[in-house]
DNA sequence: CTTGTATTTAACGTACTTGTTAAATAAAGC
DNA sequence: GCTTTATTTAACAAGTACGTTAAATACAAG
């Protein structure tokens, strides 16, 4: 068994993926199969399946059970989480960011390289 | 040479690591250089200068030079377009969400398992 | 030019990730 | 029961990630 990482670690490694990520773009239209979800990818069913088990192991997704289709859908708990740590970085690129570079100038002094210590 | 990601992915798998994420933090505070970087920490200064790599390749922190120091500061933009990416989510768990719900009720049939196709 | 401080690179080990193919499991339907 | 369809597990290979220690580099200061 892995050491278990933090929440925050083990959603931002399922989305560091493209093919998770263009995964979740198609559950955010609605639930899927996962032939249905494999279907654009250039890649094995088994490789979409451990795909799969990685976003719900991160709790992105969650599956039912009907016959013999295991239909995904989106669960935004992680990402809503993950918004939730951003926010904390949302003033570097918003509103106070002008200042924050005014102040910037003032201690680097007009050096091009930007160094301030 | 790596095949290249894609600059998100490449954002998300530079988060993807709580030192990483630390440094962050701790950088959002102001610059700082390697050495006071890596105090908090109980892994060796090589291994904090490869986190630093990470992050500057990823374009979350750039470096400036002053004597034998490397000051580190953090830069935004890949948050902000992390941030971007996340908003087309954010309907899933904002206002709609309840519409969503009763929508996801109402063809499920009280399933306690939730499935709906 | 030798020494001390800051930081990086090299070399290496271990573990995880991602993909593959072949086989197993699950359920539907004849 | 046997076949078909959907999906997962097993076994394996190649590449990547992250940590270590030892050596190299960069600069300041005697």
């Amino acid at each position: 068994m892995q050491p278990a990482l933090d929440p925050l670690s083990t959603t931002l490694s399922a989305l560091a993926d493209p093919t998770r990520r263009a995964i979740l773009a198609r559950l955010a239209r609605g639930a899927a199969t996962v032939n249905e979800l494999a279907e654009p990818f250039d890649i094995s069913l088994p490789a979409v399946s451990r795909h799969l088990k990685v976003l719900q192991a991160a709790g992105l997704i969650s599956r039912g059970r009907e016959a013999q289709w295991r239909p995904c859908r989106l669960e935004a708990g992680p990402l809503k989480d993950l918004d939730g740590w951003l926010a904390s970085y949302r003033r570097f690129w918003e509103g106070s960011f002008d200042k924050m570079e005014a102040y910037l100038a003032t201690i680097t002094k007009g050096d091009p390289d930007g160094r301030e210590n």
